[in-house]
DNA sequence: AAGCTTAATTGACTAAACTATTAGACGGCT
DNA sequence: AGCCGTCTAATAGTTTAGTCAATTAAGCTT
């Protein structure tokens, strides 16, 4: 008897959360976020960090909600990026209440830096891929991350 | 002029990274994990459950091992899951240093409602999605993780 | 038996998250 | 103009997770 189509979808979803958890288990953490902690930056930072680069001038409560935290959350995030000198918090001059947050010198150098090496240990994965299985996953995850995206706002 | 080949590397690279950042951030995450918060089960302590669960007998270190952090941090995860009667840490006959872990039998019902939480929120995602990409997204993470691991390993 | 290694805990610390509360500033309404 | 509700952010206090260094106890080797 061949597997009928609601056992498929079982054994489907089964296989996509094993992968999606080796996914975020340590393999690919560690190639890129190693050279984030040798720098003392921690996750949470660096994710900040990422974010303010690609969304100069946002407030406080945009970083919160892109990462689906709280304010005070952000608050120490943030303090501790500009105790480092890698971001300033500046009065917004148009809505008194909030601060505008971009990155400094220091910051931009520092996200050029960690991008570069994210990109180096991702091309040393694909390298080791076929070109089937490239245009495969980057394919096949445009679709899940559309998906996933859909049902969350359903 | 067609992208050169290294060119074209660069570009998979990145739109890559952005997909498991996309992945990694609130929405997948959400689906996955949303319920477990609600419980009072922080993430890490939902982690070492399933591991646990897995593995039953495991020890202390196997734990940290897996997820790539020091004993100290186990142990506290472990104290506060056997607080919550989710697991036991029982005397090894053969090695007197060292515990035993496994769930008790709360545990095991909570790790199969968790699961079963999970594989709805996956099916409720794959649902949304062609077979055609069901079928890329699934082979083409087996490719990528296996990659990741060789290129760890190198 | 002595000495090294291993398993786990404890203590002291930092980071990150939460809730609840507070302080200003914005905006709409009367 | 003045008040009220809402929004942005900060502060205080707590919990959790992680680190390192030191400790205890057991196993292994010679």
């Amino acid at each position: 008897m061949p597997p009928s189509r609601s056992r498929r979808r079982v054994e489907e979803a089964q296989r996509l959360l094993d992968l999606l958890n080796a996914l975020g288990s340590t393999t690919f953490r560690q190639i890129l976020w190693q050279r984030a902690s040798e720098l003392d930056l921690t996750y949470a930072q660096s994710q900040v960090l990422f974010y303010v680069a690609d969304h100069t001038g946002c407030h406080m409560g945009d970083v919160g909600k892109a990462f689906g935290v709280t304010l005070p959350a952000v608050t120490h995030i943030v303090d501790r990026l500009e105790e480092k000198q890698f971001l300033n918090r500046t009065d917004d001059p148009v809505d008194r209440r909030a601060y505008v947050l971009e990155l400094t010198r220091a910051g931009r150098a520092l996200v050029q830096e960690l991008r570069g090496l994210q990109m180096r240990g991702v091309q040393g994965v694909l390298r080791r891929m076929t070109l089937d299985d490239r245009q495969r996953v980057i394919k096949g995850l445009e679709a899940l991350v559309d998906a996933a995206t859909e049902a969350a706002r359903a």
